[in-house]
DNA sequence: CGCCGCGCATGACATCTGTCACCCGGCGGT
DNA sequence: ACCGCCGGGTGACAGATGTCATGCGCGGCG
């Protein structure tokens, strides 16, 4: 490796992303070149900057990393991307992977882990926790269907049923049908606990 | 100022806490003296390494860093205390001010406003977002008794009104009463939108 | 002293929520 | 051709939830 490596930082809280650029600037084979505050501002810095690796957080205004992700992997398929999320939620990490994300990184892992992921990522390896990999295997698949998962997401804010069927375009009956069937699924209690549950396990 | 300002940082997540370390490192009147991960470790922490000024994350095991720094407060009246959150929640501000607290920072604050506001608490000035003082001052103060936060606090998890009674020893009717003037309260239409609405203001 | 607010409780009532049975049409697999 | 699953819907029913009136005892305040 003859230059440094040019890192894009993704991160809304600036306080976080320009304190984990302090920390990046103090290895010497890193250098980071662009720093965004949005999820969909990503691809066009990575355009603009020649980046080498994309770090990015999940939990962003605009669009999530995770779908960051999945764009810079179409529009750059050759950038390396790590994601670095404050929850290890073992559905995160399933969704992030799938975007096509080189490394999985939570927040309360030790700081040197960092540097050591980006240099790791662009020898070609992939840097996983092992423990939120065999979570991540362990439960399984989302079993909720689109439109479970949809009124989930809708009722998460204290809606009743009435308000649900006519954000989504519904009849109150299949709200409730739904909302019936996800209950059942994640063996939740009512919908308040659905909806927990479901955020926990990162399906929603 | 004839040596450096010691400084200690509370903060529960490594990668962000050791980022914030490098990020004051790079002032040369900052010194990092000590980290915990825990606000139970504060005071002793603080005791421990002659600390000037006590940067605290409130959202942190243990206890937050509101109830760390009424403790710091207590034993070590001269240490200055520096709340750093997430959350911008009025209700926040207005009790880590009740605690004791000198300035109190948001993490999408910009980064150089953390090494200013070390300086100036030092200097015996107050630091806080006017922003935020003013929605702390518009929305008055909490309107539920400590009941009614206890009861809301428990059904933040989803459980039913019979197990509500049952852990906090109560009677399902008055559990039901609890919830029912909370919600009235909080102009919410059920305990679900309750819980959200006192969480957002720093109530709960 | 009287009044008010709080903690705690009961009973009655209307509405909301969760469950179940059952219906239709479409689409993918065997 | 058949089955199963998904999206969408209806009707019925039990239980949970939210509201209100009312009651009691206690403590603070004018």
């Amino acid at each position: 490796m003859t230059s440094t490596i040019k890192v894009l930082l993704a991160e809304d809280q600036s306080m976080v992303r320009e304190a984990l650029a302090a920390l990046l600037g103090l290895e010497d084979d890193i250098e980071v070149v662009a720093q965004v505050a949005r999820g969909d501002e990503v691809v066009a810095a990575v355009g603009a900057h020649g980046v080498d690796v994309a770090l990015l957080d999940i939990e962003m205004p605009g669009c999530t990393g995770i779908e960051a992700a999945a764009r810079v992997r179409r529009a750059h398929p050759d950038v390396k991307l790590v994601v670095l999320t404050t929850f290890g939620r073992p559905g995160y990490l399933r969704s992030a992977m799938e975007a096509g994300a080189d490394a999985f990184l939570v927040k309360d892992a030790p700081a040197a882990q960092l540097a050591e992921a980006i240099r790791k990522v662009l020898a070609g390896e992939r840097v996983i926790d092992p423990t939120l990999a065999a979570a991540a295997l362990a439960e399984g698949a989302n079993p909720l269907t689109e439109r479970e998962r949809e009124v989930l997401r809708a009722a998460a804010d204290g809606s009743t049923n009435a308000e649900l069927a006519q954000a989504l375009h519904l009849s109150p009956g299949t709200v409730r049908n739904y909302l019936s069937t996800a209950i059942q699924k994640l063996a939740a209690r009512n919908r308040a606990e659905a909806v927990l549950i479901a955020r926990e396990k990162g399906w929603l």
